[in-house]
DNA sequence: TATATTACTTGACAAAAGCAAATATAAACA
DNA sequence: TGTTTATATTTGCTTTTGTCAAGTAATATA
């Protein structure tokens, strides 16, 4: 297969699963949240504890904005911040209790409507789609889930 | 495999695609036009000659919002917009010389972003690639590219 | 012909995101 | 050590993006 195609073919896949992922993302945005607050929910839980510079190492935002976010969290008793003993700089974000009920309920959310788009394929065509997506976070990430 | 399991392995792949796809989409951001824009040139080129609706159907845009950015690709001569004689509500939206143009560079910084991060993958990596997409795109969407 | 529907537009507004400057701390280094 | 440089975060201000509701015009439908 020449190149030109590989792209095309990658083109066109990125297309359609974009507009299905955003999709899927407008069922979160139907929540209290939105994406970006439930994408950092999300890290935040994934991290147990962590600062504003690493999330923003994976989710690339304006510093300013991510600050506001945070602050905004916080009010909504949902993250707490701790300034760090060792690096006065930082501050330690970690959710509250309320914090990580709520991100296991948008998790579900999240889960929820991906359920709903492989619901019409068959178990055998489900385990394949997983597998196809495995093999192409080894080809793109070097790492499978 | 079971559900959760397939579940939790597109969810990862959904996070990290996106984040790349994101990251893509920026370099496209670095030109005069919004991600938004350029979908809506793409749209149009690919079909030659269409409607707001029509657009609409793929972008599900709020309809004031792609009305205005309508009329600003117009106002900069990218695109022009004739009443449709036989259906008077109607409005044939094409691309001008200047918009096909416009709308090539766009396509090709997006292909150059694909090319990038595939260029670190050997031709036949690059080829297996392209077939696992193929094949995400039938099983989800039941068409290939 | 009256009513409903479709295609599109406009005004007012809100949310999301970005920029630049500022503060506080820490690290580098001469 | 003191001085410069870099890092982490915040704030004020602005722009961009997106939403809602109401409005116009044309067409379809009962």
């Amino acid at each position: 297969m020449d190149e030109m195609e590989i792209i095309h073919k990658i083109r066109t896949f990125n297309r359609n699963y974009v507009r299905s992922i955003g999709l899927l993302e407008k069922t979160l945005l139907n929540t209290d949240y939105s994406l970006t607050e439930s994408q950092i929910l999300f890290i935040v839980n994934e991290k147990k504890r962590t600062t504003a510079t690493e999330i923003n190492k994976l989710l690339k935002l304006d510093e300013g904005y991510l600050s506001r976010i945070i602050k905004k969290l916080i009010a909504r008793r949902m993250l707490t911040k701790e300034q760090s003993p060792s690096d006065k700089r930082c501050f330690e974000i970690k959710l509250t209790e309320k914090g990580v009920k709520e991100q296991q309920k948008l998790d579900e959310i999240s889960s929820n409507s991906i359920r709903s788009i492989i619901s019409h394929l068959n178990p055998s065509h489900q385990t394949e789609l997983a597998i196809l997506f495995d093999r192409v976070m080894v080809l793109l990430y070097g790492t499978d889930s």
